[in-house]
DNA sequence: AGCACGCCGACT
DNA sequence: GTCGGCGTGCTC
């Protein structure tokens, strides 16, 4: 009998057993020295090895075949291992049995019954369009597509409504989860009873209890991070894919998988429906939509009568900021007038810490990270230093090491801790409330700081990215956007897009209840098409000028791309990997091979990058070259070269 | 992932 | 002379 080990395995090893064992069951199996979990696999036997017998058997539902499929699958698609693609949703410690005290779960609890709320026209005819597919049991791709504030998740809400009344379960995955307290809000409301969450931040006892009950089939709606598309549902009806353009979906470590993309795959396997949701599609989901493979429903106003913000540029090379300051006249002048009306304001920039840079104004040293190449970041409120990348620390150096010269170093450029000085400068009586990853952290502090905005206990909010998502902030009607180019820089396939994504999103924070919002764009570019398309809040045309763009070179979503990041402690044997496997890259139609180059960043925890890229038309599947690719050359043992298919992130 | 095996530096 | 550093390799 196989077993498939979550370690570091793609072949699964061959146990006894008394009796045979239904795929699936999970085990207990002798490795080495030590007893771990294993579940029963659907591959032959391996006759030519000796086989020791399973140590047991765990009292759990077996992984349902659309879980097996779907790892062996998600295996073959990225490259990665089969042991450590059921690794992401098999742990021992799911499996032990739960302490007496554990609280018994909760759910199976939603009652689909309740009345939902009173819809639009717009928002009625989406709906029933879900709940049609729901009902039909098959698999189905829709883009539900409708601007900030249009009530989409009302709309996705009857669709997982109708899954219930079937008796199916609902999976629904959010980017980082544990700052939805308002989303997960509205389920319960809408619901009468809060839906199971899976996300890196449970306690092991509500983990492992939440997994039994998904197992079991008794939780109905899981609302999720990326991992929970792993959990092993029996009952699969729905599968809802909220703001599917947020590129906190893709994994870019271990197994590196875009859970977007992945959640199709698994719907497939389960025959159901999946909605992806966003005001600001990808242009991959726009363009699978336009070739007929997804259906699209818009939403294409805002719920309630709400107006969408009008958006206006300030051009800071004609209205520049004071010296030494980073919020111009305009944008100062427009905050005042908002907080005067008794409404907010909400700044957004991002970059987290005080300033990006140090730097010694006697000398010119800059402070780097001596892991990465990155500059340190003053975060004041630690009054460290610290790399974004690593999280080396340091205490602000008051001696500069290169010259040696006393309180000689200077903040360069802004983050959001220097904007809120600025802001507590300019508004000594306003309540500013800094809203960062490192300083709201968890559910709790994410629950008390919109809390503490809608009492109005907050006039100003300072945020980086985690602010453009999914919050209600009815008294906010003024969103200032501190550097509208931050996201410009760099040669990044997709930078415009993103930042057209992520400003947008960030845009309609504003004017989401009865008063109309603003928008002001701090810029030095306002002819930029990034620019000019969030001041006409024209999006599709900005999509067809990308797909424009991109389509000729065969760039996603036109061709295929994959990444070969080869790294070592060593430069030179990263180096010389990185020259060895482009030399014996792949040729021929449709396929193109750049590289090698040093990544953009060249050095990341102590070891040394170098990527290639593997581009190739849409017919031509990436897994195959790259097996053989990867075959055919020797790297040292100490050279890691890691594979990332449909790669996001290009750093 | 663990755990053992294995070859080089600083202790008793 | 041994203890132990963690690089390398194996686990059905």
């Amino acid at each position: 009998m196989s077993v498939l080990l979550p370690y570091k395995f793609d072949t699964a090893f061959t146990y006894a057993a008394d009796e045979p064992l239904a795929p699936g069951t999970l085990v207990r199996v002798p490795l080495g020295s030590r007893v771990v979990v294993g579940a029963v696999w659907d591959d032959a036997p391996d006759m030519a090895v000796k086989v020791k017998p399973i140590a047991g058997v765990y009292a759990v539902p077996p992984l349902p075949e659309t879980t097996r499929k779907f790892i062996d699958w998600v295996a073959g698609y990225t490259l990665a291992r089969r042991g450590d693609v059921l690794a992401l949703g098999l742990k021992e410690q799911l499996l032990v049995a739960p302490p007496k005290r554990a609280k018994q779960f909760a759910f199976g609890g939603a009652d689909p019954a309740l009345p939902g709320p009173v819809l639009s026209p717009a928002q009625e005819a989406a709906a029933t369009a879900l709940c049609a597919s729901v009902w039909a049991q098959k698999f189905e791709v829709t883009l539900l597509d409708g601007v900030t504030g249009s009530g989409k998740t009302e709309v996705y809400l009857e669709a997982v409504a109708e899954a219930l009344r079937l008796g199916r379960q609902v999976m629904v995955l959010l980017p980082e989860i544990a700052l939805s307290i308002q989303v997960l809000e509205r389920f319960a409301a809408r619901f009468g009873t809060a839906p199971a969450v899976w996300h890196s931040e449970l306690t092991p006892a509500h983990r492992r209890e939440t997994y039994r009950a998904v197992a079991e089939g008794r939780a109905d709606v899981v609302v999720g991070a990326r991992s929970a598309l792993f959990l092993p549902f029996p009952k699969l009806g729905l599968i809802v894919v909220d703001e599917e353009h947020e590129t906190a979906f893709k994994q870019e470590d271990g197994v590196m998988y875009n859970a977007r993309d992945m959640a199709v795959v698994r719907a497939k396997f389960c025959a159901c429906p999946v909605v992806l949701v966003s005001a600001t599609p990808s242009l991959e989901s726009v363009e699978n939509a336009a070739q007929g493979r997804y259906r699209k429903l818009d939403l294409p106003s805002r719920h309630g009568g709400a107006s969408l913000p009008k958006t206006h540029a300030i051009d800071l090379r004609q209205a520049p900021p004071e010296r030494g300051k980073f919020l111009s006249p305009r944008l100062l002048a427009a905050m005042r007038e908002t907080l005067e009306r008794g409404e907010q304001a909400m700044l957004f920039l991002n970059r987290r810490g005080y300033a990006p840079l140090t730097l010694c104004r006697k000398c010119g040293h800059r402070i780097a990270c001596p892991h990465c190449s990155a500059w340190l970041v003053e975060h004041r409120s630690h009054a460290r230093l610290i790399c974004h990348h690593c999280g080396h620390t340091i205490p602000k150096p008051v001696q500069c090491p290169s010259c040696e010269a006393e309180n000689s170093f200077v903040p360069i450029g802004p983050g959001v801790e220097r904007i809120a000085e600025e802001v507590a400068e300019a508004f000594p009586d306003t309540g500013a409330l800094v809203m960062a990853s490192d300083i709201i952290v968890g559910p709790a502090q994410a629950a008390e700081a919109a809390r503490r905005i809608n009492a109005r206990e907050v006039g100003i909010i300072i945020g980086t990215q985690m602010v453009a998502k999914g919050w209600h902030f009815p008294l906010l009607t003024l969103v200032g956007v501190v550097d509208a180019d931050l996201g410009l820089a760099g040669g990044d396939l997709r930078a415009s897009e993103h930042t057209v994504q992520m400003l947008h999103q960030v845009a309609g924070r504003a004017g989401r209840a009865g008063a109309p919002g603003q928008v002001l764009l701090q810029t030095f570019a306002p002819e930029h098409p990034v620019i000019a398309a969030l001041l006409s809040g024209d999006l599709q045309e900005f999509l067809a000028q990308e797909a424009a763009q991109r389509r000729p070179g065969h760039w996603p979503p036109f061709g295929r791309l994959a990444a070969l990041i080869i790294s070592a402690t060593d430069e030179r044997m990263a180096d010389q990997a990185a020259r060895d496997l482009a030399r014996a890259a792949p040729r021929g139609q449709g396929i193109q091979v750049l590289g090698p180059a040093p990544a953009p960043i060249a050095l990341l925890r102590g070891r040394f990058r170098r990527r290639l890229l593997l581009k190739t038309t849409r017919e031509i599947a990436v897994q195959p070259l790259l097996r053989d690719w990867l075959a055919r050359v020797e790297v040292p043992r100490v050279v890691r070269v890691d594979v990332d298919i449909d790669p996001v992130s290009f750093m």
